[in-house]
RNA sequence: GCCAGCGUAGCUCAAUCGGUAGAGCAACUGAUUUGUAAUCAGUGGGUUGUCAGUUCGAUUCUGGCCGCUGGCUCCA
């Protein structure tokens, strides 16, 4: 007998090599009935794996956010049964469950289509209903390898070859076995028909390799319950309606051209304004912060780029070349050799460090036509880029700085939940990185001693690292949840040494300087279309291209309406005057259509009394106001960056 | 770049089994002067992304290109 301890802090005993079921089985009839998978010792098990001794055991039952995962999991193998089914030349690739939902990967010539997948559901739910047992079948690798061959299954054989060990398991429902480390529910009716969806199918290359097989990977979610798929699917579309793309022509911010080239923005007075509020904030923080602001070409001479080691590991991703003068001049894809340029435009002394030069930086990369998307990957964008050059003795202190500096300013944006990355070299690869092992050592070093300085939890990427240096990655996450990444700070081994950048010790030498790069919002582009969902469009005061739209009842109050304007522009009030023949409720729709932070109107009372009546976007509304109170609100706000419109 | 899908007025969408397109909103004009999410009426607006091909005839079918969407790969 062995001893199994439960959450509870009881203990039961059961046979060796009772099956995680037959535990659950002891513990009560009902949990085993509802159960879907087992923790042991913290890792997740099928539930017919043996329990070979002492151990801490969980189950899982349907309905639980642990078990979803087991329940996509088998949901992904119904669908691969379906389409073996329906499509019977089809062959298996993968199918492993996501955040959300599941895949499986397919072979076949012809493309599933959208009715392909109507069909396919159908089948599943064939399957559901059906309630078929699913057994889970230990075998020798030999044999499971027989049986592949049998059901010719290239893509599982291959998989199967690289298993290690000398057995398989293999998971088998009905007609349906496959090759697969599981764990599974006990039987296909477990799932909820009527809580699976199938989202699109799209091309995927075979193990993530593009000189691969690009096989068909069909897309689907799955849910215990039938409520929790609509959820998730009015989830989706809260998703949709805040999408950047959407938003910023709706918003009248932010275009793109078709006739002018993809992956180049074209900014809208609106957003126009925006940016420049962005711009200048991030101006005014950086002279605070130390930083000096440097302006660099957009092009520059072929040899700076070979210098640099750009020609040699990025040229395809770089802008042809321009003949100029029988010279080769390339668009700038960085800017760091450009602040080069200016480090050795005199002789340094260990008594300037450190320099923190930074630049809002327009750079051009010649992105994969695939991958654009909205403002989050454009092929023009601005970095909000800065070098710090320093001595050794000085890096420790400069990246504390800089993360200090990093997060406040994103919090100065609005955001407050971040996720830190700590990206360092493969250790079994040291020929893909250029710099000496104590270099990176020592940068590894001032990199953690900062994270830990400040007491943040933070995620050891290894192999993460580019080739120069390591690096700490900063995500935020944003008001739906989802982490995007924004700043960098990187140690780079590669530039002062290949543009020979040195200083002037106290010692009358030469020596080299450490240089980190970071940007911190990352690209403005992206950074804007981050707060455009952040906010769904509805911008704190701050940073609302269109503070207050002023609501004359009639014409009448048009000449103390264009006063009052005349007035808040003056004090900085970014405010519009509605005086179209629109009725006033009109007048507040569209206004608040728009998003915009306040509505004021004007109509009699008001213009005896040098007030105005202030609307919230919110639908809440405040009531009369004196002129000058509403302006001192909005200046106090602009001053916080408050989110709050009171 | 790869796989799949898509591209009709500024926006959202309709229509044409191949016979050159229509609605709502927006815009414009006129009337209306209104108290917290849509005042009424009228007018203009499209070489159906683009270039070829098939056809008596193409927006519809075929192909190239451009762009977009969902993925994959990539992201200094």
């Amino acid at each position: 007998m062995i001893h199994v301890s439960l959450p509870n802090g009881s203990v039961i005993k059961v046979e060796r090599d009772a099956t995680i079921l037959d535990a659950a089985r002891v513990i009560g009839p009902r949990l085993a009935q509802a159960a879907v998978a087992g923790v042991v010792d913290g890792d997740l098990r099928d539930l017919r794996e043996k329990l070979t001794g002492d151990c801490q055991l969980t189950i899982l039952t349907a309905g639980s956010g642990e078990g979803l995962e087991v329940l996509r999991h088998t949901t992904s193998h119904i669908l691969a049964q379906a389409v073996k089914r329906r499509f019977p030349e089809t062959k298996l690739g993968i199918g492993p469950a996501v955040e959300d939902g599941f895949y499986y990967d397919f072979d076949r010539e012809q493309p599933f289509s959208e009715d392909d997948l109507a069909v396919i559901v159908e089948e599943m739910k064939a399957i559901v209903a059906a309630d078929l047992p699913i057994e889970r079948i230990l075998l020798s690798k030999q044999e499971a390898g027989k049986r592949l061959e049998l059901q010719d299954e290239p893509y599982k054989l291959e998989l199967l070859d690289e298993l290690p060990g000398d057995t398989a398991t293999s998971f088998q429902q009905g007609e349906f076995s496959d090759l697969c480390r599981g764990p599974h529910l006990q039987s296909t009716g477990q799932v909820s028909a009527d809580a699976i969806r199938l989202t699109s199918v799209a091309g995927a290359y075979w193990r993530g390799d593009e000189h691969r097989p690009m096989l068909q990977r069909i897309y689907g979610t799955a849910w215990w319950k039938a409520s929790e798929l609509d959820e998730y699917l009015e989830r989706i579309e809260a998703i949709k309606a805040r999408d950047h793309r959407r938003l910023i022509r709706d918003l009248d911010l932010v275009s793109f051209h078709e006739e002018a080239g993809a992956g180049l923005a074209y900014w809208h007075p609106h957003g126009g304004r925006m940016r420049v509020l962005i711009e200048d904030y991030w101006r005014k923080r950086h002279f605070e912060g130390g930083y000096e602001i440097v302006f660099t070409p957009h092009i520059g001479r072929a040899r700076l780029w070979e210098t640099s080691g750009h020609l040699d590991f990025y040229k395809d991703g770089m802008y042809a070349p321009m003949d100029i003068d029988g010279q080769e001049y390339y668009l700038k894809p960085m800017n760091c050799p450009f602040h080069v340029m200016i480090y050795k435009s005199q002789t340094r002394s260990y008594r300037e460090l450190p320099l923190r030069w930074a630049e809002l930086g327009t750079v051009y990369r010649y992105e994969r036509s695939g991958t654009l998307h909205g403002l989050l990957r454009v092929r023009g964008f601005t970095q909000d880029d800065a070098h710090i050059i320093c001595t050794p003795e000085q890096i420790d202190d400069e990246i504390l700085r800089v993360l200090d500096f990093s997060l406040s300013l994103l919090r100065g944006f609005g955001f407050e939940e971040f996720k830190i990355e700590l990206s360092v070299r493969d250790p079994s690869r040291p020929e893909k990185y250029a710099g000496e092992d104590a270099m990176w050592e020592a940068a590894e070093g001032s990199l953690i001693k900062a994270i830990t300085a400040r007491d943040l939890p933070y995620e050891r990427m290894e192999g993460e690292a580019v080739f120069y240096g390591p690096k700490i990655d900063i995500k935020i996450r944003d008001a739906l949840h989802r982490t995007w990444q924004c700043t960098t700070i990187q140690f780079d081994f590669n530039i002062p040494g290949r543009f020979e950048m040195t200083y002037v010790g106290e010692d009358g030498l030469d020596h080299r300087p450490y240089m980190v790069h970071r940007a911190l919002l990352g690209s403005l582009e992206r950074f804007y279309a981050l707060l455009v969902e952040h906010y769904g469009g509805a911008f704190p005061v701050w940073l609302a291209p269109v503070q207050t739209v002023l609501i004359p009842i009639s014409d009448r109050h048009l000449p103390f309406a264009k006063d009052v304007e005349a007035r808040m522009r003056s004090c900085g009030v970014r405010v519009e005057l509605d005086a179209s023949s629109e009725r006033m409720n009109g007048k507040i729709r569209n206004a608040q259509l728009r998003k915009i932070p306040y509505m004021m109107v004007i109509g009699d009372r008001e213009q005896e009394s040098d007030t105005v009546s202030v609307r919230l976007r919110t639908g809440e509304d405040l009531g009369a106001q004196p002129v000058e109170d509403v302006i001192e609100r909005i200046r106090r706000l602009n001053e916080s960056r408050s989110t709050s419109l009171t």
